[in-house]
DNA sequence: AACAAGGTTTCATTATTTGAAACTTAGTTT
DNA sequence: AAACTAAGTTTCAAATAATGAAACCTTGTT
C-alpha cells in the first residue's frame, strides 16, 4: 500500500508517522526514524503545515496531527462510515443484551472501531472512535476476513504480525484460514480470549446485497459473567441487527443534496 | 492556502472536495466541478482511494471519505485539539451554568467546533465536532480573531465570506476590526445574534503563556432565556475555565511515550 | 570564543506530474 | 444491429515539481 503513490503517498506515510507518536514531536525526532533525507521531510512537513494537516507548536517546536483532520474525519465519519446508520440498532442491541457492542469496518488490513455502544456509562464517541485493532485477533476483524474475496484475502493475511497476544492468539495464517472457513459456515465467529485473557465476544458480519464486507459487529462480555456458548445464544437477536443496518446501508442513496454556504 | 503546495496540496484539494458533497460522489461529478483536467483528477481519486483516504463503492461506482481519516482524526482530536484537556472543564462549566458549552479553534479562516456540551441533553459528539462555521460571525470566531496577530489576522480577514445572516451581522472587515479592539479591550466578545437570530453568546479566548491563540470557549444561549448583561455575569466563571484549560495545555507535555502494539 | 545540535535554504540533477488525445466499455437511440 | 453517446481508463512526450547533498543559519553549550 505504501509503495508507488508517489508525493501524496509519502506524504501520507509521514502524516502517519506523527500521528503513530501519540504525542507533540520534534523535527529530529521524524528525522531520525524516517526514511527521508532530511531537506525532503523538512518540505513534507512544511507543506503538510501549511495545509492544516499537522499543527506545529512555535513554542515548543512541535508537531501533532491538525484540526483539519477533524474537519475531514466529521465527513468520513458521516458518510464512509456505517456509525450514523447503525446508531439507532446499536442502541437498542446494546440495551437489549445488556453489554459492549462494537461497530468495526476494515481499513487496510486492520481494524476500525467507528463507534462502541456500553450498557453502562453513556458513550464518548470521538474518543473511542477510530481507534484501531489487529484484524487477526479480534472478532469483529476475523469475521470480516472471512468474507473477504480470495485475492484481498491473500494480501490482508500477508499484512498480519500474528503477534502471539495470549495462549489461544493464532500465530499463523494457515490456522486462521482453517477458522475463516468455520466462520462461513456458520455466519459468525468468536474472539476466543486471543487478544486478552478473560475477553470473549461473538462477531458477526456486515455485508452489502452483492456480499461485499461493509463492516462487522460484536457483543463482548468477559469470561467471569458468559462463556461462548451464552453469547451464541444472542446470535440471532445480533443478526437482525446486523441485517437491519446492511439494508439501511443499501437503501442510503442521493438523498438529495443541500446546498452549502 | 490552496495555492503553492504542490502535488500534495492539490490532492487534498480534491478529498476536500469530495467531503464537501455531504454524499458519495461518482467521477463525473468531480470532473465537473474540478478545475483538474479528467486524467489528472482520475490519478488523484486513484491515489487517495489506494491510500484509504477515500474509500470507493464498486457496487454504485462512488466515492466518499475514506476510513483512514478516521483513525487519523482520532489522534488528531486527542493530539492537536484541546477537547481531551479541556474535557473536565468544560463538564463543570457548562453543568454549573445550565447552558450549552462550545470549544472551538481556527482552522486556517474558518471556526472548527472541537467540543460541545450541552446542559440539558447529554453529549452526542461526532456528529458535532468536527463541524466547521464561520470566523467572522460567531462568538468563539471573533475572541480568537480578537488575539490574531496581525499579519495573520490580515489574512483571515481577508478570507471571510461577510454573508449576512441577520441584521447585525458583520458585512465588512472594518467593522468587525473595530468590534476585535473592543474584545481585546474587555477580554471577552459576543455573539449578538449575528449568526442565527435569537441565539445569543459571550466568547472568551483561551491563550498560551506567550499569548498565542490556543482556542476558544463560548456559552451560547437564547433571547427567550437571557440577554447579553445576563451572559456578561457569567464571564468570571468561563475565565476560570478558560484560564485552567491554558494551564493544562501548557502542562501537557511529553508523557512519556507508550509503546504501541 | 569555539563548538554543537537542531533547523532552514540553495540549486543542479532527476524523477514525477501533467493533460491532450486516443481508447474502452456499457448503455442508448435510430 | 449498427451508429451514437456518456462515463471511465490508458498513453506518452513535454513541462514541472521533487530530490537531497551540502552549505548555511541560529540558539544554546562547553
Amino acid at each position: 500500500m505504501a509503495s508507488n503513490d508517489g508525493t501524496v503517498g509519502k506524504a501520507l506515510e509521514v502524516l502517519d508517522q506523527v500521528a503513530s507518536y501519540g504525542r507533540p514531536v520534534r523535527f529530529s525526532e521524524l528525522i531520525d526514524a524516517s526514511p527521508f533525507p532530511k531537506a525532503t521531510l523538512y518540505r513534507f512537513v512544511q507543506t503538510l503545515t501549511s495545509q492544516s494537516m499537522l499543527a506545529y507548536d512555535p513554542d515548543r517546536g512541535t508537531y501533532a496531527p491538525g484540526v483539519r483532520l477533524v474537519r475531514l474525519a466529521h465527513a468520513a465519519w458521516q458518510q464512509a462510515s456505517l456509525a450514523p446508520i447503525a446508531r439507532e440498532e446499536i442502541d437498542l442491541l446494546s440495551a437489549e443484551v445488556g453489554e459492549t457492542v462494537h461497530l468495526a469496518q476494515l481499513d487496510n488490513a486492520q481494524v476500525i472501531y467507528v463507534d462502541k455502544r456500553n450498557a453502562a456509562d453513556p458513550v464518548q464517541m470521538y474518543s473511542q472512535a477510530g481507534k484501531v485493532g489487529p484484524a487477526y485477533c479480534t472478532g469483529v476483524g476475523k469475521a470480516m476476513l472471512a468474507y473477504l474475496p480470495e485475492n484481498e484475502l491473500a494480501d490482508v493475511l500477508g499484512q498480519q504480525s500474528y503477534h502471539r497476544f495470549t495462549d489461544s492468539t493464532h500465530t499463523s495464517p494457515d490456522s486462521l484460514r482453517e477458522e475463516l472457513g468455520d466462520i462461513r459456515a456458520n455466519g459468525y465467529g468468536f474472539d476466543r480470549e486471543e487478544h486478552e485473557p478473560g475477553i470473549i465476544c461473538v462477531a458477526l458480519p456486515i455485508l452489502s446485497e452483492t456480499n461485499r464486507v461493509l463492516g462487522a459487529l460484536s457483543v463482548t462480555s468477559t469470561t467471569t459473567r458468559t462463556n461462548l456458548a451464552g453469547l451464541e445464544g444472542l446470535v440471532p437477536r445480533i443478526q437482525t441487527a446486523a441485517a437491519a443496518i446492511a439494508k439501511e446501508a443499501s437503501a442510503w442513496q442521493f438523498p438529495a443534496t443541500a446546498a452549502n454556504s
